[in-house]
DNA sequence: GGGTTGTACTAACTCTGAGAAAGTACTATC
DNA sequence: GATAGTACTTTCTCAGAGTTAGTACAACCC
């Protein structure tokens, strides 16, 4: 899948280039990594269940440290997949949620985990067949 | 989400176990993490234009290391998700494709990456916007 | 009133696993 | 005869993941 954009590139023309997941240069790279991977993925799914406080995401996510899960956080605000919202209080009070695009990522994150939570018992099958040879 | 699952555990009793990727002790993170991850979802999507051969997958995956794609394969291979069919000559043949599990899989893991670079331009938005407080 | 717990992080340190490089055992092409 | 290509595995190195401790308070218990 390869998609078209424009913008300002280093020369600062206006130009055309493409996105490409596939191309190892692409800066889309990043972002797919960040929303597909480990920490990313499960952030972006626990979201679609509401508005979460930085801890109790922490305890949604079974294993996140809290570096990784801050680390993770940041990456998705800044690429606009997650609002953080805080309270100037002491404690803190900050409040992370879904922007509309997070929301349409987190809903495709969701369908890959509801099929291999759904299929896994075909997953365990073929892993036994796999490990008698 | 929760899907329930019946087999043995280590007691050797039939017992009923829940699927749960947002548990860190579920065999089922395992499984996501491989297809979700960097390299395992790119192959995936990859397998979805057809068969590839070893070193042909290689090069369409932009920047993976031999290494990591013969990893990322044998995995997905295990879990059920490609099919591996080796020619017994020499110089070696060998093919990999998708099995339907891995097929429906890849659909899924493929509307990710459309979402993503069809929307990429507000992402670079948002990002400019972050970086710009 | 003192101790413990909780809040949302960051900074420093450790250690695993990703990535790079080289080896294998040949064949096909120049 | 040399070079490139096939599908890997093995060894080594370094970036990044994970762990631990610290912060500056508030709210609870005894």
């Amino acid at each position: 899948m390869i998609a078209v954009m424009s913008g300002t590139d280093d020369s600062g023309d206006t130009a055309k280039w493409v996105v490409d997941v596939f191309d190892k240069n692409c800066p889309s790279r990043h972002t797919h990594e960040l929303v597909s991977g480990k920490w990313g993925s499960l952030a972006l799914v626990a979201l679609r269940e509401g508005t979460y406080r930085f801890n109790a995401l922490r305890r949604r996510v079974d294993g996140v440290s809290e570096k990784m899960l801050s680390q993770t956080l940041q990456g998705l605000e800044r690429d606009g997949m997650v609002v953080r919202e805080a309270q100037n209080t002491i404690p803190p009070h900050v409040e992370y949620s879904l922007t509309p695009l997070g929301r349409r990522v987190a809903d495709r994150q969701f369908a890959i985990i509801e099929l291999l939570e759904g299929e896994y018992d075909e997953i365990v099958a073929a892993r036994e067949r796999y490990d008698a040879k």
